[in-house]
DNA sequence: AAAATAATAGGATTTTTTTCCTATTTGATA
DNA sequence: TATCAAATAGGAAAAAAATCCTATTATTTT
């Protein structure tokens, strides 16, 4: 997955990153100084010519790189700097269940966001987290038992739709939170089931929830 | 800053994490298959042999690999799987169910490390991982219905003590791999409860457990 | 157990990369 | 401007990697 450009680029780059010429760069390394050039990136009838692995080791040790940085360089070339910037874990937004619970008008999507309890403590889905909306619960309650234990985190992702997909964090337009799992959908209704068994299964009109969202995570407390 | 051992090693790991052989890559790639064969790592006369970016290339494009992927391969060889985790947040051994299952002897510790499945979908905890045993288990079975549903995955942290701390993954000294939940911890037995009641609990001897993962956080898949 | 398939080793050949060499260009400096 | 050092181009030779080939060994499949 990368390109003869990519890599060439890349060794430009690994030289210039510590104020070297390709060529000194190559020199340095106790390989030929013109290992390197351009007229030896290509055959003489344009073919595509690519340096050996041990050049790139060599280089490395010189450089006192990783291979991790020059990867970093090769698969950045083209992209503009900001771009390999994604590397930091980041944090995600928490909520007691009762707390949210309590208040009728609980809504992820415009809640204050305080991420200091969970940010540095869990797991979570990379990529689909930075585009979507994910919200972590503390479920401070024993009523999900067995399938939930009491102070496990729930790591839920927002959908906007009703597809039939397992466990759900859910809340309906009068308030309630509503837990369960999705045993069948139609165009109008959703049927919610009860995890526990104690329960009836409900069966929610669609226009009355205000949000869903998919349990993607459970930790064990 | 990687060496001949390294980068061979990484190789032999990005086919068996696509489950090929070493030369089932190369062929894959479309290069010759002895191309990457032992005999082909040094000379005759025993000096290191080195493959060319062009064939890294390649396989990068035929595995759909990433080269921060390989990266990760050749930097972690000889490490410990947990160990990765602090250059790379986002990588965890992972294993099916019932692979484990079929053999009788897995220990994660010594088992081949393969990230490649898991590395770039899921991020998991920096601080806690870096220092503990990870592995992820993809349930490729509904045997633990309904606590755990079939190809949900299993996040497991490995542990010595068994102190009475909930669902666990382990495996007995006669091969058998167990999930369930402790109910109750002596000095010399532990009492793993069936997680869907179906079953009997069982007492397990502490000198019979090869050993022992809590589960710390689950997917619903 | 036999047959078929895949994996591997090792040698000869081909192809490619690196080195070695010289010539030219560029950039800094006295 | 003249001078020097570094960078670069391009060709020929050397070294190294990939391919092609055959033979042997494992691993599946029948």
């Amino acid at each position: 997955m990368f390109s003869h450009d990519d890599i060439w680029n890349g060794i430009d780059r690994l030289a210039s990153a510590h104020d070297l010429s390709t060529s000194g760069l190559a020199k340095k390394a106790g390989l030929d100084p013109t290992t390197f050039n351009k007229s030896k990136r290509q055959t003489p009838e344009g073919k595509p010519r690519w340096p050996s692995t041990e050049s790139l080791s060599k280089i490395l040790s010189v450089t006192g790189a990783t291979l991790t940085e020059l990867t970093e360089l090769i698969e950045s070339n083209g992209k503009k700097p900001s771009k390999n910037v994604d590397k930091t874990p980041f944090s995600i937004t928490s909520f007691s269940f009762k707390d949210i619970v309590k208040k009728p008008g609980f809504d992820p999507s415009h809640a204050k966001h305080s991420p200091v309890d969970i940010s540095l403590e869990h797991v979570f889905d990379f990529e689909d987290f930075s585009q979507a909306m994910v919200l972590c619960v503390l479920l401070d309650t024993d009523e999900f038992e067995p399938t939930f234990k009491k102070n496990s985190k729930l790591v839920c992702r927002l959908k906007e739709n009703f597809v039939n997909s397992g466990r759900v964090l859910a809340k309906t337009s009068d308030g309630r939170i509503l837990i369960g799992e999705i045993s069948s959908v139609s165009k109008e209704t959703l049927e919610l089931k009860c995890l526990t068994g104690k329960n009836p299964s409900r069966r929610i009109e669609a226009g009355d929830i205000s949000w869903i969202a998919d349990i993607i995570w459970t930790s064990q407390p």
